[in-house]
DNA sequence: TTAGGTGCAAACGATTTGCTACATT
DNA sequence: AATGTAGCAAATCGTTTGCACCTAA
């Protein structure tokens, strides 16, 4: 359950031999360094600019790629796009309705519980997906703000 | 943590006044009387034949009414479409990264310690979502199954 | 009667793909 | 030098929308 950050990372993939080009690097700095959880376009636009340009369809394929790796994770919503995560490991999310905003929380009661409630069902778990759907604490003290945040 | 039948959830729609179109109906029908968590595409299949025909944009119109209404859930994940859950209590799922299929799993233990876990981050929470990867028992015994079941 | 639902086709937007040129190893 | 990667534009595909017609209450 540790977070790997982006030079560690870089060294793993260095170590399995992994083609770490330029485009590569700075997708997964950004990754790494964020806590936000950036869309695919957030993710191309970030980057771009710190290379001066990149394609969006370069954008994809490295997530995906990055993401079979291990290294990051894909979490899809509702609202049509993914959303990267610069965290590999197990985390719950809490998710605003309102807003948008994905923020991480630590939830070891729940850790300790999951994989104990599957024994039973025959089910090979390999990850799961937790989150919580409600009001961050801004949007509680505003309601009707725009779905633009974040 | 009751989940509603088919004739139950018809009478208190009624109830609120509700319009129920034949279209309504079949697709409530359907979704109350599968345990399967069908994609829009594979509702609109089942419901055009028992209708003699129903337009697609209905279906996603009627899922998104009836997902609002609260008598129906709706699920999206990585493989682009949404799936829908006739079930609209809360519950986990397990999804198989193999197969596709999507499996109820009963987890009281985990319905207790959730509410619990997020009294102390501030987040008013008003759903959540777990879901559990991995291979169900049939991808278990049969690897390399191609993804296009259930 | 009438508010609201349905159907169709066109529009949309996120994601993927084919292919050529290129850069890391 | 060889293999895998980047870039671009076109294609794909699930989903949404505008509008005219229709129907449950």
């Amino acid at each position: 359950m540790q977070r790997l950050g982006f030079e560690e990372t870089i060294a793993e993939l260095r170590a399995n031999g992994v083609r770490l080009t330029p485009q590569r690097q700075w997708i997964l700095r950004y990754l790494k360094e964020t806590h936000s959880h950036p869309t695919a376009e957030q993710v191309h636009h970030e980057v771009s600019k710190a290379l001066g340009g990149i394609s969006l369809a370069t954008v994809y394929n490295t997530l995906h790629t990055l993401t079979k790796m291990g290294v990051i994770r894909e979490l899809s919503y509702g609202d049509g796009s993914s959303r990267f995560d610069g965290n590999e490991t197990e985390h719950a999310h809490l998710v605003c309705e309102q807003c948008g905003i994905v923020l991480d929380v630590d939830s070891p009661e729940v850790e300790h519980i999951l994989p104990k409630d599957l024994e039973r069902t025959g089910f090979k778990v390999r990850s799961y997906r937790l989150e919580y759907y409600g009001l961050c604490e801004d949007c509680q003290a505003t309601p009707r703000k725009t779905f633009a945040n974040n």
